[in-house]
Parts: structure tokens; C-alpha cells; sequence
DNA sequence: TCAATGATTATTGTCGACAATGATGCCGAG
DNA sequence: CTCGGCATCATTGTCGACAATAATCATTGA
């Protein structure tokens, strides 16, 4: 959403690192691989100095993992790793959503609204697409972390956790399985905001979070019942 | 804590960052000063090139800023800055109370009540060190922090804010005004750890940091009564 | 005297080459 | 046939030099 048209402007290393953790993020380079700096500085038409200064953002934001004289790799998920992100958002997002509710404006609040009432038509549209819960639940949450007003909340969520959460999604194709009951929570959070009911509309993000992980729990118990 | 003597594992990329950040951290350099690449190349007896790496860390780790082409200077924090990290600690070591409650083992909470009881005696005998509460307090939510045994979570509260709070605590060398109630506070904490209770050492941590930061709020109001 | 414009200069951005370290594969001994 | 040591190789770490950009200062005109 960011860099359009700009890539004329910033400097190599910038543009390298942005077009680098997007083709993390989105699974173009896959993860766990081990990726070398010469051959990213000539797929990516650069030296290695900048590149190398990009590698090192990437590896702060955890996309990366770097181990000196040996090589960088491309970070590999666990499900232990998804676990730990979601405690971390569901406190996150609940102050988020707190701070929403008292600082967002009016207009913030209607935006917000009328996003939701998009998802709602396309919900009853077409089911269970994929797009909307991979795409769509993320932009409703980034809506309201934006809310917050909160420049250091924004940066730790939208700067550092959500890539995290999106190149998850990207490489287990993953899809909610309660998208409808999802949908209903937004709806509760939505309302608690316009209500301007700061405390309640932590409390149903925090909820509405920690059901998520649970569900991604209950998942990854089923597919491995054996698992210690 | 860390950087010892491993000055000669590590690589110099590595060493110059961790250097550059104490000295940021404790007001060598001072908050707001451009400093030079080659200055600082010379100054770490570096090349630029190490250097540009650990500068482009600091930068995301929030304790540089940077425009291209123009320079690099040390932060600087605001008032604004500093409460809405106050809010992402709240949030933050909120739910690493928590954790720490439900996964800390008995021997870490022995240590933890250890702790708690050397600062009850050093608070006893010299009632006003501004050291103990500028290290002391720190080393108790490290405590804690650990004690969740969530990586990610430690690394954005140690690895990320505590730096900023602690470059603050160096620049207006803050002492709290309210030891003794922080002191009881850390003390009903650590009960409700111990009784594994992790409802309330959240609700309990957060208050604490909330009371915290309405501390400062309230100090920079009566500073400048014709503040906005 | 002040302001605008241009040249100068210092600083940052980028690059290619060299040094150092770890990995790979070969060779020989047991 | 297997294991261990050694040499080769590829990759990363570091450096100095060159290019590009922006801030600074002087100069000139009003």
C-alpha cells in the first residue's frame, strides 16, 4: 500500500528491502531457504552494500535469520513461533482497540463502518472465499490499529507483526474455517467503538483473538493427534 | 548484560552496534546530535561499511533516525512518545504477567520474590538512591518478562522499548517520586504470581504501569501548567 | 542592507575488490 | 569399506574509492 510510484525516490537499499520482504512475505522465495548475497545483488540489480543493509532490516523484523560466515535464511514459521504472535497481538489489538474507541474520529469510526459493511456483502456473496478472510480480515484490523492514534503501537503491529502473520498465511494457504462467526465479532467491535465503550471493545478484540488461536490450536491438534 | 567479552566472536558489524547503542542509550551521545558516518567509522576504528549495518539496526530498533542523504541523529523522545510507549508496556507486560503467572517454573518464582526482597531492603535502608530505581525497577519487569517464556514478547519489550526507556530514564535522569508505592505494587505482584493467578497479575501489572504513566503525565503538567 | 543565485564542499550512497571464515569433496590410511 | 585429515572452493565480512546529492557560503544585483 505503500510504495507505488516511489521507487525513484528512495535509495537502493530501501527499494531492495521493500521488494525483498514482499517476495518473503508472499512466498516467492520460500521459506527456509537459503538465500545467497551475490545472487540477490544480481537478481535484484544492486551491490551487495545495500542489499546487505537491507538483509539486516529484514533479519530486526524477524523475516530473516542470519548466522555469521555461514549464510542468511529465509525464517520458517513454527507453529510454537504463530502461537507467541498471537499472544502478543491479542494484547496488541486489545489496547488498540481501547484506544480506537476513544481517539478514533467520527469519520474515522464511519470508515470503519462502512468497511465492515463491504465484508458483510461479500460474506453473503460468495462464502468461504479465500481472498476475503486472507486480504480482508487483515485490512478490518489494520483499520482499527491505524485508530489507535499511536505511532508506536502502529509501527510494532503494522511495521513488525503483520508481515509475520501474512507470510504464515501465504504458506499454509490458510483460511479461516469460522469466517461467518469472525464476521459477527467484527461486527461486536465495531459497535463497542462507535459506542465509544473503550473497555468493551478491548475486551471483544482480545476475545476474538485468542478464538483465532484456539482454532489454530484445535487445528494443528487434529492434524497431528500424536503430536507431544 | 550480554556483550561481555564475546567483542571477539561476534563480527564487527555486530560489536559496533551493540557499542553505539549503550553510548545512545546512556547519553554519551547525546539525543538530537547529527552524527557523522565517517566520524563514527573512525571513532569505532571501523569502515563505513560495518557501520552503515549497525546503523541501519539502531535505526529500526528506533533509536536513530535517518534522511536520506541528509544524515543520521540520535533520537530524540517526546513527552508524546514516551506515554504512548507507556501504553504499549501496559499492553505488553500485562499479558507477560500474565504468562509469567502460568509458565514461570517454582524455581524462577523463588528468584523473582529474591529479587523482590533485596530492593524491600535496599528501599529500607537508603530511602531515595535514584539508583536502585533506575536499574532495580527495570531488573524486576526483566524478571517477569522473561518469565513468560514468549520470545517474541521479550524481544519486543527487551530487545525493542526497554532501550528507549531507558535512553529516556539517562536524559531527564528520572527517578520515580513513588518508590515505596512502586515497591508495594511489585510486591502484590509477585503474590499473584505466586498463587498463579494470572488474572490478576495482569490487571495488576497494568495498573501499576498505568499508575506509572499518569505519574509522568501529571509531572509534566505541573512543569508546564500552560501546556496545551 | 537584504535576497536570490550559483559554485563549493562536505556528507551520504554505491560499487568492486580483497581478506577471512566455514563448507565441500578428495585422498589415503586403517 | 569407512573414517579422518587436508586442500580446495564458495560465501560472507571488510575495506577504500568513486559518484551523487544536499547544505553552505560567497557573490552579485536590486
Amino acid at each position: 500500500m505503500t510504495h507505488a510510484l516511489d521507487d525513484n525516490v528512495r535509495t537502493l537499499a530501501d527499494r531492495v528491502f521493500a521488494r525483498l520482504q514482499d517476495d518473503i512475505v508472499r512466498g516467492v522465495i520460500a521459506p527456509g531457504t537459503k538465500v545467497s548475497e551475490t545472487d540477490l545483488a544480481s537478481r535484484y540489480g544492486v551491490s551487495r552494500g545495500p542489499l546487505r543493509e537491507a538483509l539486516r532490516r529484514l533479519e530486526s523484523r524477524k523475516l530473516l535469520e542470519r548466522v555469521v560466515h555461514v549464510g542468511t535464511r529465509v525464517t520458517s514459521l513454527s507453529f510454537d513461533d504463530l502461537i507467541e504472535i498471537y499472544y502478543v497481538r491479542e494484547a496488541l489489538e486489545g489496547m488498540a482497540a481501547r484506544l480506537a474507541a476513544e481517539n478514533m474520529s467520527d469519520e474515522e469510526v464511519r470508515g470503519l463502518t462502512a468497511l465492515l459493511g463491504q465484508h458483510e456483502q461479500q460474506q453473503d456473496l460468495r462464502e468461504d472465499t479465500a481472498y476475503f478472510q486472507r486480504e480482508g480480515d487483515l485490512d478490518f484490523h489494520y483499520r482499527i490499529i491505524q485508530g489507535s492514534h499511536n505511532a508506536t503501537l502502529i509501527q510494532m503491529l503494522v511495521g513488525g507483526l503483520y508481515h509475520l502473520v501474512r507470510m504464515y498465511r501465504y504458506q499454509f494457504s490458510t483460511v479461516s474455517n469460522r469466517p461467518q462467526k469472525a464476521l459477527n465479532e467484527h461486527r461486536r467491535i465495531v459497535e463497542a467503538i462507535e459506542a465509544r465503550d473503550a473497555d468493551l471493545a478491548e475486551l471483544l478484540m482480545r476475545r476474538h483473538i485468542s478464538r483465532a488461536r484456539e482454532n489454530i490450536e484445535q487445528q494443528a491438534k487434529r492434524r497431528e493427534p500424536d503430536a507431544v
